[in-house]
DNA sequence: TAGGCTCTTGTAAGCGCTTACACCAGACCC
DNA sequence: GGGTCTGGTGTAAGCGCTTACAAGAGCCTA
């Protein structure tokens, strides 16, 4: 029984006679054999491994898109590499590393800048982008937080009459906030109204407390903040809180992600829900497309859901209302 | 120039001269030439990776763990495999493939059964284990879930005053909570009172809603629900609300693991903190003195922290006493 | 029955590294 | 000046697989 035979029942090739499949079969189960996936790797000149390049893991959003790439991905027999970059120094070192031990690499927002990201392409790795916009021919994944964010700002605008709406979050520092700073302007604009500038800052719930704090202490103050992410909402809530201000009554706030969080808030936070899962899973469907050699591998976006809750100023505190924003 | 002086350039041996080490590096950087870590990992036999097996990626201690284990990893230069069981069927399948990819492995809690942890240890793998108790030789790292749980429950006993508490949570379904019911039983003891027999139910917030309502629901009603994590308390302070009862003035609650929403539930959680990260990096630094070849690599637990705040009956909302639980 | 098929199995040449060992200069000693 | 070291460099044999190709067995057709 020769090694080729081994290795052809073992990767199932047709070929081989029943019988000698039942033998070589038997003698992998009493050997207890396993294959060196280095070797194989190595001779096949595939990983058989993917990896995923994601800024940190605080808050159930990049572990939710995690997930669902990892289920994709471990449907089809593959492993999976992470990669926190943590905006660390070295990212884009420690990116180019991991490129060597993989098939292919999602990369996620705020990760590596995006000549690295052109780089990969060019050296022919396959790569998808999440919540980042398309580089060159490299396909991104996305929500439609444009859309979702004309949606919610119309909401405030017109269903609720606000005519002082600040916008809380930083553009330069996300693709994502890009977006919905984009949205938030735009709709707008529609409404034949200026947006004020943004309220410049991070991502973390006390960034979004102290830029609260500066907006509401404007003299013209905002009726309504329309915040980045849920965290600079929650922020923005103590702040509100802090000054006396009751939300949604004086002030109303909404987020973006809807984190399990935001059902807690004293007053339930209006937020978008984002297909978390279902973006890691369409991303990793593209990968796989893309190392398949599949080059009609197109960018995609995901529809989001606006989440109407107290904080906008609809009045009941525990139901809450969902409108998935269509396809534009 | 050979290509077994540029090996030794790459992997910094010495006995090169500085001339010709110059030489290659510049040829290596021209050339832009990254070495396969197939090949180099099928000749020198290692994978420079290790893998982390956890159940699911929920809440946010698992990605915490994680974080304190990449943290480790990346800082070593090396690679991170991860596998989300799932309470799959395959896993242990999973599990085995894994061990192929990687010089070694953590595995958590609730992921595989005890005897494939053991046929690794059986087959030479190097694993450290998390969350779980040791298997032969097989180092674990743990928090102190037992003291913390003694603590916790004395401080309800005798702080508060409480004779019918009951524990919330499946002893059975996870060391973690076996340790903490343990705990639980013990203080009782301790105190000269029988615990009663703990209220069985899985992990989330609507398994310990229900779990809280059958409690509640008793004749006997208990003046105080103690929950296996934070989320099952959140279920409890539903299922209290529900019920028409206050917490904690009717009925005391307290949970396990301080998330992020434990501060924001209508009466602040007393809860137990855990040092996630800290675990998460203990446990890579022991799986890479196993796989360096110590053999003296040694179980390790690590403190809790008591966060006592409003559920406890303690009255103030918002600031927190933490009180450590010192090493036994 | 010889020639040509098809189908199964074996052989051996890589894949791109690491590493034991051979080799070759010099430096040094007597 | 020939021998012995020493330390830098080259050679080649793996590592454990995949895979092109060769070889052999069985069957059909003329």
């Amino acid at each position: 029984m020769s090694i080729a035979t081994v290795s052809r029942v073992q990767r199932g090739l047709h070929g081989v006679t029943p019988a000698t499949r039942e033998l070589v079969l038997d003698a992998i189960e009493n050997l207890r054999y396993r294959p060196s996936s280095l070797a194989r790797g190595l001779a096949s000149r595939h990983h058989g491994a993917t990896g995923i390049v994601f800024p940190d893991l605080s808050g159930p959003y990049y572990a939710d898109v995690i997930l669902g790439y990892e289920g994709e991905v471990v449907a089809r027999g593959e492993s999976l590499l992470i990669l926190g970059t943590h905006e660390r120094e070295e990212s884009s070192e420690l990116v180019l590393d991991l490129v060597g031990r993989v098939d292919g690499l999602l990369v996620m927002a705020r990760t590596v800048p995006d000549d690295v990201v052109r780089a990969l392409g060019r050296d022919g790795v396959p790569v998808v982008l999440l919540g980042r916009p398309p580089v060159g021919r490299i396909p991104a994944v996305r929500e439609r937080s444009f859309e979702s964010a004309v949606h919610l700002t119309e909401h405030l605008l017109h269903g609720h009459g606000h005519r002082r709406l600040v916008f809380i979050g930083d553009p330069s520092l996300s693709p994502d906030v890009a977006e919905r700073w984009r949205g938030f302007a735009d709709a707008h604009r529609r409404a034949g109204l200026e947006a004020p500038a943004p309220v410049l800052c991070r991502f973390r719930e006390a960034d979004g407390h102290d830029a609260a704090l500066r907006a509401l202490s404007e003299p013209a103050r905002p009726s309504g903040l329309v915040c980045g992410n849920d965290e600079m909402a929650i922020g923005a809530c103590g702040a509100a809180e802090r000054l006396g201000l009751r939300v949604p009554a004086d002030v109303a706030v909404t987020g973006w992600d809807d984190i399990p969080l935001a059902r807690f808030l004293p007053s339930h936070l209006t937020t978008v829900r984002q297909p978390t899962r279902e973006l890691g899973a369409t991303a990793a469907r593209l990968l796989f497309d893309l190392i398949g050699g599949s080059s009609l591998a197109e960018s995609e976006s995901l529809p989001t859901e606006l989440v109407v809750r107290a904080s906008c100023g609809c009045t009941r505190n525990d139901d809450s209302r969902h409108q998935e924003v269509a396809p534009t």
